[in-house]
DNA sequence: GTAGTTCGATTGTCCGGACATATGCATTGA
DNA sequence: TCAATGCATATGTCCGGACAATCGAACTAC
């Protein structure tokens, strides 16, 4: 009689392509994590040992350690010396990306609409100079846009860009996110520093939000880095609490 | 005459003690962070390349790409093939990490004071059982806690912790935080899922924060798990908006 | 003068091995 | 019965090398 299976991945048809551009250790961290996303590989559940898991597949131990130290790094996986490497128990959803408001609602299902309200060129106040690490007075791009689920205005957006970076298209700006067309622009963002807040609204920003003077609204702010240090993009943006939360997992750091 | 020096690192005195238990990675991108922290490294200025600074040093390459990913994975470092690798011109301070309120105020400067209100054990209602994935109407441990800044209130902290994982004394709740009496019970901690919002004050959260009813508060709602998938800690958190808001770095992942 | 090409430099990926160290369990001993 | 010991196991760290992919700049050809 065979003794019982207690290496989950045996059974998981796991394969890679040699004559693939894409990195053997990504093709495996993805399969992987499909496994784990799909509930082949169950929370709890131990992974086979590097070693004899580099045997099946062909590999070397240190690709294989590269696959694994990826998830986790996301939060999937855990590993104990002496032990193994296992799935872990609560479920990890997203450890906070830096995504626009646009993902975030169209992951959450929703179909966001925006109406771009401005789309011009302003002289740089003091506080968008010193976020975007501009002259005072120079110009910038200024973009407000509001966001809205279901008919209704979920958000508020005002966006400061310096010029030259993006050509900054009204028809695509309401067609898609601001991350999206920087991307695409050949913009490669490397982090954001960001500021939860919440006020009271003003007489303006009741109006726009279709709330009523006074009433709480969550604000955020980011200014964004692309990899070469340059800020691009600082944005002022306030929610209706009742119609959107920030929601995100963290993780802890060893 | 000598050509000019290129590679910041030279002049550095990096140097490894393989006697130290401490492994050498981690020697290394220690001292690779002080030197940006302390400004030897310069934002922008190119680190000379992986394998003549592992010769220097006497490391192989794979250490010293380990020591250098480390820092990647802060957001200090920025590699791009061809090229070399550099320090992040923007100043990246954290990451964001699963800090408790207390830590950040005292990163902040502030000598934050903390009275316990409750500290007790209830039954779970529907909510916190879901939360901490106990059945409901078990007994839970239940916190409420008041932070205070110069006098003043900050924030209203309600927290749940399951039986037995920790010994709840409220004179160390109140010199301490809760985070870290988690972790030197031998609890690590591994992610969490937080949602941020806002509200208008009810007339008890008015009293309790000494703002008047209906005022907009900052709210954030935390579960913790620790690295076996338990949840560890719920809470609920009322912050006054004027004296407290969510600052953090958020990194792009590659 | 400008566009295309070549080439050196640097990181990205991968290999195979070696030893250290922590964990959990079985064995041994008081 | 219970505690200390030893052992198998798995990850953690480190090495030295090899080739590929990409970037930027110098060079060449038109």
């Amino acid at each position: 009689m065979p003794k019982p299976e207690v290496d989950p991945t045996v059974s998981l048809e796991l394969s890679v392509d040699r004559s693939s551009p894409v990195p053997l250790y990504f093709q495996l961290s993805q399969q992987l994590e499909a496994a784990i996303e799909h509930g082949a590989l169950t929370p709890g559940s131990l992974l086979g040992n590097e070693i004899e898991l580099a045997a099946r597949l062909g590999l070397s131990r240190p690709t294989v350690r590269q696959a694994i130290q990826s998830l986790v790094d996301k939060g999937l996986l855990v590993r104990r010396r002496g032990v193994g490497t296992q799935v872990v128990h609560s479920q990890v959803k997203r450890p906070l990306e830096l995504s626009s408001l646009y993902d975030d609602l169209e992951a959450a299902g929703q179909r966001p609409a925006t109406k771009v309200l401005v789309n011009t060129v302003v002289a740089a106040t003091a506080e968008v100079a010193a976020a975007l690490n501009v002259a005072e007075g120079s110009d910038v791009h200024r973009v407000e846009r509001l966001r809205l689920a279901h008919g209704e205005p979920m958000a508020y957006l005002c966006n400061f860009i310096p010029p030259g970076l993006l050509d900054l298209d009204t028809e695509q700006l309401e067609a898609t996110g601001l991350y999206r067309m920087m991307r695409s622009a050949g913009i490669t963002l490397h982090s954001a520093r960001q500021t939860i807040g919440a006020r009271a609204a003003t007489a303006a920003e009741a109006e726009r939000l279709a709330e009523p003077e006074g009433a709480p609204l969550l604000t955020m702010q980011r200014v964004t880095f692309d990899d070469t240090g340059r800020a691009v993009e600082y944005g002022t943006h306030t929610y209706r609490p009742s119609r959107y939360s920030f929601e995100f997992q963290l993780l802890v750091r060893p």
